[in-house]
RNA sequence: GUGGCCAUGGUGUAGUGGUAACACAGCAGAUUGUGGCUCUGCUAUCACCGGUUCAAAUCCGGUUGGCCACCCCA
């Protein structure tokens, strides 16, 4: 996989009196990026159209921000003492002086945008969606990259508990279409104030018993204590059962919230577990939050697919006026390779024509002909750089065309071409100017249904 | 940031001190105008640097890179 190594392009072997002769050196991937083959694109094809397609049944527009945004906006929206903000980030110093971050996540920049562009004076709520690479500086590891892709949506100037539900069925919906049985973890962290009672509620519990915990969970106690409750240590697993739960610290408003929350994923059959542990890393989350995971997956601890929730202070952190709001964001890369080892196939590119043609003659024709049947919207393929008939028909076979035009010198000279049935192993002369015609009359009859691949919009949800 | 494992053609592997093997893929060909089968040939200075040895893919050290787990998250 990783044929180049670095070393390759350090310090050339001295080699005394060697001839100069050194080809330069290739280089190799930046550490936790990687590229995404043609062989893959299928699977990446197929996410996106089902995004587009059901953000499109769900009223949400598309929109891209750029990569780079102040350094500012994430110190200040994901929060200060969060782990991305601290050691993740790829931030630099431009030419010009500034200050510049590769974002880590959508959100602080859609809200950047909402604030930018005064978006409050559209009809509320503003619905939005992206797919977009992000960039975290972490150690590479299975389903982490330091380059990842995100499909995602926010909802802006809404608080209604409506919204919250909508955008956990999005995402669950999201995995469902593509055949991933997922399941959606959820909790409510209520508003600021609850939270910090129940804080205090958590260090209480975990202080007398801090000579159990681990160097790294002491720390978390002191300057996150509820990062502590997502914590693998079975010490503090066994602990956290008799831990304060921050269900009972929600105030009337969060706790009617996340009633009404659950209530509409009842009515619209999203299979939810309730996690009262369940926290998030990024400071700007308020009442509901949720992942997902996948059902299939042994390892419970295994990564999740997804995840979202409330974040009605974002905005005013930002500087923007008060608007509550709520989003998710959703790993391409995870779900991509959860599809692969499911054997879930993405649909591949098929052709119906292949073009085939033998000297000059023939393939000036053929070039011409190609383009008449793309025009014609008939799917072909050729290989008009090879010369050699039975190479082509190697290409057209393995293509999976069903019929192979062939233009010859004598076909030029006729006006003619031979079309052949790869099936049957037949073939017919026909005429050149109606070869359009011809193959519509045997698509129509052979394989009606191919027609409508790829035009049915994915299926909307519930 | 911490720890474990690993590094042989494009891909997947065999080879544990004595001339680098196999499968698949790719390319070329089997009387120059026809595919799916078959056959033949070609494709690797064994990640890099150094050490031990008569001899290193194989042992040792370093470097680089990868994978996995922790941390955190998507």
């Amino acid at each position: 996989m990783n044929k180049i190594h670095k070393s390759n392009t350090g310090a050339v072997p001295k080699k005394t009196d060697a001839p100069a002769k050194k080809s330069p050196q290739p280089f190799g991937l930046v550490r936790g990026t990687r590229d995404i083959l043609p062989i893959d694109q299928s699977y990446w094809r197929k996410l996106y159209e089902e995004a587009e397609g059901l953000c499109d049944a769900y009223g949400l527009e598309r929109i891209e921000t750029p990569v780079l945004e102040e350094t500012g906006l994430f110190v200040r929206g994901v929060g200060k003492g969060t782990e991305i903000v601290e050691k993740e980030m790829f931030s630099f110093e431009t030419a010009g002086g500034d200050n510049v971050t590769m974002r880590p996540e959508a959100t602080a920049s859609i809200c950047r945008a909402y604030i930018y562009h005064g978006m409050w004076n559209q009809p509320q709520p503003v619905k939005l969606w992206y797919w977009s690479p992000m960039f975290r500086h972490e150690r590479p590891q299975s389903g982490r990259y330091r380059e990842f892709w995100q499909f995602g949506a926010e909802i802006l100037g809404e608080e209604d508990a409506v919204i919250d539900a909508q955008l956990a069925l999005i995402s669950w919906r999201f995995l469902k279409d593509l055949g991933i049985d997922a399941a959606v973890r959820i909790n409510s962290i209520g508003t600021p104030e609850c939270r910090a009672n129940y804080k205090n509620a958590l260090v209480a519990y975990f202080r007398p018993k801090r000579n159990r915990l681990s160097e790294d969970d002491k720390k978390k106690l002191l300057k996150n204590p509820m990062r502590l409750l997502d914590s693998k240590d079975p010490a503090v697993i066994e602990m956290k059962a008799e831990a304060p739960q921050i269900v009972d610290w929600l105030d009337e408003s969060s706790k009617n919230h996340f009633m009404r929350v659950l209530e509409y994923l009842d009515e619209v059959g999203v299979p939810y577990q309730l996690d009262p542990f369940l926290v998030r890393g990024l400071d700007y989350y308020t009442k509901t939050v949720f992942e997902l995971y996948d059902n299939a997956e042994e390892d419970v601890n295994k990564n999740a697919l997804g995840g979202g929730g409330r974040y009605d202070g974002l905005m005013e952190i930002l500087g923007g006026r008060p608007t509550p709001a709520a989003g998710f964001g959703m790993g391409i890369d995870r779900i991509v390779s959860r599809l692969k080892s499911m054997n879930i196939a993405a649909p591949q590119r098929k052709i119906d024509v292949f073009v085939a043609q033998l000297g000059e003659g023939g393939r000036k024709k053929a070039l011409a002909m190609f383009e008449e049947l793309r025009l014609a919207g008939i799917k072909s393929g050729e290989a008009f750089a090879k010369g050699s008939i039975k190479t082509q028909m190697e290409f057209a076979n393995r293509a999976g065309a069903r019929w192979t035009i062939i233009i010859g010198q004598k076909e030029v000279l006729d006006g003619t071409a031979i079309v052949r049935d790869m099936d049957a192993g037949t073939q017919e002369i026909v005429d050149a100017r109606k070869i359009v015609q011809v193959l519509q009359k045997k698509m129509a009859q052979v394989q009606p249904e191919s027609i409508t691949i790829s035009t049915v919009p994915p299926t909307p949800a519930v």
